[in-house]
RNA sequence: GGGCCCGUAGCUCAUUUGGAUAGAGCAACUGACUUCUAAUCAGUUGGCGGGAGGUUCGAAUCCUCUCGGGCCCGCCA
């Protein structure tokens, strides 16, 4: 029985106690509370509230219901909870407790902890797949960056955000595809071409000032010599066909930087599952057809001879241009139509990651959605804060070839791919991060990736020593071990471990149903933490190590391994991270 | 002028969405290896939760104000 089913079936048993303190007559509503069946209105068993308490000596879980309905049936709590607690009937405690100022607290029986562990044995590389999704197809969008210049690293932030919560949400029963919305068709390819030929014309010797608003990257200056390789001189003199030029070679560039952006993505293992082209809306008549769309139903009109949408309507701040005055249409427009074609291609739930800068989109891109005719909820949209780079305790400079932040790519050169993606993820998006480059680097347990890929690494090491010791180490043969051999785990370190594990299904589904990733890395570390210590005392300790004469303390011990062998190798499958075997 | 995010130990961050005595990791100090990898672990020190009010059985968490930091507010994308 997983952790999950335990909770909810525990929620059950505290709502059927409180009924029947009702029909005992023991506690009874106030009269001026509405009822339905003598509890007050709306009160079910989704509405008992049960977590682990911070304090371990309070029990396994603690219940507030008794301080909740202390106002409603006229009692006080402690005296409530005593009531309440004695028509709770629920087999997989060994204990039910009342305490000051009202909670109930339940311990877990010794039984029911090691029957999830052989559970988790039992279920393996699919231990901590709880259903959420149901099998929903869920949009998620990140990364989309413009691809007028190399990726940055608060852009790889998002990008990692948005492949691990892809990754999590298809572990939780979703079917996720991850995208990029690129924005190929307005004014700042136009920019990018106007700067790479500016760059082009100076390289080839012409004397004219570059662009204030333009792109000021070495970059730039790389493209233009590839445009020279291309072209050779046949740019070099401005006509009167320039936008032609500028048009060329804006789109040459823009393709060179989409692809390196990619390339950089798929270098920290992230894989798209599909890259939209806002150009691709013109020439696919999907712009024209939203607008036809918005158009019938109302949303828009004319004013100072730009088109309009009703934005207002839909809470938005204000009404926006979609169809300027000198005829060409703006992003909200293609914008609109983009999340269009989300709902047509038959996803139900989208999930859109923006960097700070752009939190001012939320409240448009719901009115976007809005004039769709969809629900406003089915668009969530994440923003995530910014990064700072901090090298020996400095702020890391800018890159001179981005010109204004840090390249990720050197930065995934630099640390390496795996403590790229957890730094990424490891503090709340909400905040802001400051990404330690040291410590990435660093082979120690200060190193928070280090410390959980040996972990893994560390397990293996002894199921390996206990195999060549002629034990039975694999997981259908320890999983295979009687009850009895199982319950010499009895020290109060391995107990704590096989709760800890039997944490994760519920650790997922907090990561997911609250948009927090980051909440799996405290609990791996936390986990690990567990396991290293108990391990460790095994080396003061010889009655702690977990081969040893003792045949079947030994067994029982590997048992305990493959418990947090699985839970840590499956964190980090859904984290993307490797898994070495040996470090 | 309006809006979004953040403020918790010297530093980097948690605090299970309003619960019980606010916890970890660095750093500082004290200890533990003829090893199932010490690439580790145990312990000590460290707090007026930026500040002031409010809401209730109960607030780091919710509301108001205020101070400090980051980011936005275009017929640019």
């Amino acid at each position: 029985m997983s952790e999950q089913t335990i909770l909810s079936e525990v929620k059950r048993f505290i709502y059927e106690a409180v009924q029947q303190a009702v029909s005992t007559r023991r506690i009874a509503l106030r009269d001026s509370e509405i009822s339905e069946n003598g509890m007050p209105a709306g009160f079910g068993p989704a509405q008992i509230n049960i977590e682990p308490p911070r304090d371990k000596a309070f029990g396994d879980f603690a219940c507030n219901i008794a301080m909740k309905l202390t106002k409603a049936y006229g009692v006080a709590p402690v005296e409530l909870a005593r009531i309440i607690a004695e028509f709770i009937k629920a087999p997989m405690f060994s204990k039910i407790e009342v305490k000051a100022p009202g909670f109930i607290n339940f311990y877990l029986s010794a039984d029911s902890i090691y029957q999830t562990a052989y559970n988790i044995l039992k279920l393996n590389e699919n231990f901590g797949r709880v259903n959420i999704g149901n099998g929903i197809k869920v949009n998620v969008e990140f990364g989309s960056v413009n691809p007028t210049g190399p990726i940055s690293v608060s852009h790889g932030r998002q990008v990692v955000l948005g492949d691990i919560f892809s990754s999590m949400l298809e572990f939780t029963n979703h079917a996720a595809a991850r995208e990029y919305y690129c924005n190929d068709a307005g004014n700042q390819i136009r920019n990018l071409g106007k700067s790479v030929l500016v760059r082009y014309r100076q390289a080839l010797g012409a004397k004219i000032d570059f662009p204030e608003d333009g792109y000021h990257g070495d970059y730039v200056m790389e493209l233009a010599k590839e445009l020279i390789a291309i072209h050779g001189e046949k740019y070099r003199e401005e006509t009167p066909s320039d936008e032609e030029v500028i048009t060329l070679f804006g789109d040459y560039s823009q393709i060179k930087m989409l692809k390196e952006i990619v390339g950089v993505c798929e270098k920290m293992g992230v894989k798209y599952d599909m890259i939209y082209s806002e150009r691709s809306l013109y020439t696919d008549g999907i712009v024209e057809k939203t607008q036809e769309f918005l158009k019938a139903n109302g949303l828009t009109y004319e004013k100072d001879g730009a088109t309009w949408f009703l934005a207002t309507k839909f809470d938005d701040e204000k009404d926006r241009v979609l169809v300027k005055s000198d005829g060409k249409s703006t992003y909200a427009l293609s914008d609109i139509a983009y999340h269009k074609t989300k709902y047509d291609r038959g996803f139900r739930q989208l999930i859109t990651f923006l960097g700070a800068d752009h939190h001012g989109y939320i409240k448009r891109l719901h009115a976007a959605v809005g004039a769709l005719g969809v629900p406003a909820e089915t668009l969530t949209i994440l923003i995530h804060q910014f990064v700072t780079m901090l090298k020996d305790g400095q702020v890391v400079r800018m890159s001179k070839r981005a010109a204004n932040y840090v390249e990720l790519n050197e930065l995934i050169d630099d640390v390496g791919v795996d403590a790229v993606r957890y730094f990424f993820i490891m503090r709340k998006m909400d905040a802001h991060l400051d990404f330690d480059v040291n410590l990435a680097k660093s082979q120690s347990t200060d190193n928070p990736v280090f410390y959980l890929q040996y972990c893994h690494a560390r397990c293996h090491g002894v199921l390996n020593e206990a195999k060549g010791r002629g034990f039975e180490t694999s997981v259908e043969q320890v999983a295979a071990l009687p009850m009895d051999i199982v319950k010499l785990l009895n020290s109060p370190e391995e107990v704590a471990i096989l709760k800890r594990a039997a944490d994760f299904p519920k650790i997922m589904e907090e990561c997911v149903r609250n948009f927090s990733p980051h909440l799996l890395c405290h609990y791996a570390e936390d986990f690990v933490k567990l396991f290293q210590s108990f391990y460790t005392k095994g080396k003061i300790d010889k009655n702690f190590r977990i081969v040893t004469d003792d045949k079947n303390l030994s067994n029982a011990r590997l048992f305990l391994i493959h418990v947090v062998l699985i839970t840590i190798r499956n964190v980090l499958k859904v984290l993307k991270i490797s898994t070495p075997e040996r470090m």
